[in-house]
DNA sequence: AACCAAAGCTAATACCATTAGCTTTCTGGC
DNA sequence: GCCAGAAAGCTAATGGTATTAGCTTTGGTT
């Protein structure tokens, strides 16, 4: 009974980010993931060693997914005009996936399997500052700014820590001006 | 056999926040706190209502330990050096206590516990910029700039997110001077 | 047609939170 | 000084979790 399901490590990792979209980070569970699947749960090792191994692939992926994002939204721009899309950009996907942006790996340069995908995140900032005429160690201050405040205002309004919903876009403009007028 | 222990809320809270210092906050379990306090893990329910409950007082207990350490770093300060010193404060909490950081509640203002300890900590930012002029909606614009500042800086710093630990303060206090000279 | 590897399964282990109900210990009133 | 009751501890049991072991089925390859 219970024909074979043609699961793959992809499918697994998609499954896990429809459940972290629909219920959180803390609900991803290998239980429900397996029941999404429509799979027993220890079927899922055939596909994914852990679930701290699902976990980094779906790090993995978010980071994949940021990066083109980000990567097709700066083409073709450059400057100042350059950097505050790409900041708005960053704010917009956290808006549209506050839960995913909470399963993002903190730290994926110290992982090594995620410190090729978290380097070309990186690289796209470091292209648009460049473009702006920043480089060398000025440009790693200056990413960590920048990294600095999209996080922070992001992950604040992600986790609705901020009280009032409304203005934040104001909030928000008024930090990328300030970012922008110190460079 | 087994004499009582003498534990209380606040020691089941103190045991918590040790757990969090020595092992991370993922370790943060009845079974560590129960270990550590010499008692079995169903005795915390005498002090402490669940999990989730022993989670919210230690958020408590962080905000209203940051509270009283900034309120004294600030004390006798003013303008643009106050506002210097409470963010410099604030990293430094964080470079003292990163595992704490990672307990702290994210939207203190929504959780009724939590309410009032977090507008406390929230009128300690006011009163510093109340003293350099900024009032109204316009503080409130201020006070969210600076904090997606801090907490953007100091969750990526506490989680090993900057590749190299060198130069850190550095881009701290262009993150500083960027703030300040925006006011 | 038959084999074999991959993909599924069930059963079992270990750890977690939580509840129920029992026992011991301290404390307050006499 | 004693004793009743509440408070603080305990063990046992339940249900959820990840994970491992070992079995069965399936589907592609020869």
């Amino acid at each position: 009974m219970s024909r074979r399901v043609g699961l793959s490590t992809a499918a697994v990792v998609g499954a896990a980010v429809e459940v972290i979209d629909e219920s959180g980070l803390e609900a991803l569970t290998l239980a429900a993931v397996a029941s999404r699947t429509g799979v027993a749960a220890p079927s899922l090792y055939k596909h994914v060693s852990s679930l701290g191994e699902l976990r980094t692939l779906v790090g993995l992926r978010l980071l994949e997914e940021m990066t083109e994002r980000f990567t097709a939204a700066v083409m073709g721009r450059s400057g100042a005009e350059a950097i505050a899309i790409l900041m708005r950009e960053y704010r917009a996907y956290v808006i549209e996936h506050p839960a995913r942006y909470a399963a993002m790996p903190a730290d994926p340069l110290h992982d090594p399997a995620l410190a090729a995908a978290g380097t070309k995140l990186l690289n796209v900032f470091l292209a648009v500052l460049r473009g702006h005429g920043i480089e060398g160690p000025d440009a790693i201050h200056t990413t960590r700014c920048a990294r600095a405040i999209m996080h922070g205002f992001a992950s604040i309004e992600a986790s609705g820590g901020f009280g009032l919903p409304e203005d934040l876009d104001e909030t928000y403009e008024r930090l990328i001006q300030m970012f922008v007028a110190s460079l």
